[in-house]
DNA sequence: GAGTAGATCCTCT
DNA sequence: GAGGATCTACTCA
């Protein structure tokens, strides 16, 4: 298990990062609770020029400040009240590229997993979904900001292959308000993969 | 199985 | 004062 560099999160191609990070694995440590699991959903926000971002136009306020800091940082908001969403920032300083991680596959402390998120049983809906994964990794709006190479929250490769065949593109989830931009094929996801969200078939 | 309401609160206008 | 990068549970069939 390496930890990602900061040069890996500084490159300028988001969509890059973003296939790269699928398969990776997003570890929280919070109190000695260890709590990990691979990425295998993910959208990326494409910065100043994406209707769909909360950073379009250059938009800058106290939420989004955080997407405007060098990569390799945590930024973490909350959603209709209830759900809190967890995002990697990417590029250099000042230009506000995110990606939002929509699911992972757990891999350690899925006893933990299942207190925080209240379910009796481990299932594929433990960490379906960017509100479960938050909840699931016990990370909230408080560690936006935090760096994703601390000891309490990281990314790391273990040598964990993702082939062109189980790569998948498509359309972003809820995001029906941004228009054109809509339909850019910005999220990427581990093809047959029970934890990925959106419709089971 | 499909469709929808309700939860619930921070952020920006 | 409105609405959101969502999820769950409940209804109805």
């Amino acid at each position: 298990m390496k930890k990602l560099p900061a040069s890996f999160y500084q490159r300028e191609n988001i969509l890059q990062i973003a296939k790269e990070l699928l398969g990776k694995v997003l570890v929280t440590n919070w109190n000695g609770k260890v709590t990990s699991g691979r990425i295998v959903e993910l959208e990326a926000y494409n910065g100043i020029i994406d209707r769909a971002s909360h950073a379009f136009g250059g938009r800058r306020t106290n939420r989004t400040e955080i997407m405007y800091a060098h990569g390799g940082v945590a930024y973490v908001y909350l959603c209709y009240g209830i759900h809190h969403l967890f995002n990697v920032v990417t590029h250099s300083k000042d230009v506000p590229h995110a990606i939002l991680i929509r699911a992972i596959e757990p891999i350690e402390g899925i006893a933990e997993m299942l207190v925080r998120t209240r379910k009796k049983k481990a299932d594929y809906t433990l960490t379906k979904g960017p509100g479960n994964v938050a909840k699931a990794l016990g990370i909230v709006t408080a560690h936006s900001g935090y760096s994703l190479r601390s000891k309490e929250l990281f990314i790391a490769d273990d040598g964990f292959v993702v082939s062109a065949k189980q790569l998948m593109s498509t359309a972003r989830i809820g995001v029906d308000y941004a228009g054109d931009d809509a339909l850019l094929p910005y999220r990427f996801y581990l093809k047959d993969n029970l934890y990925v969200s959106g419709k089971l078939k």
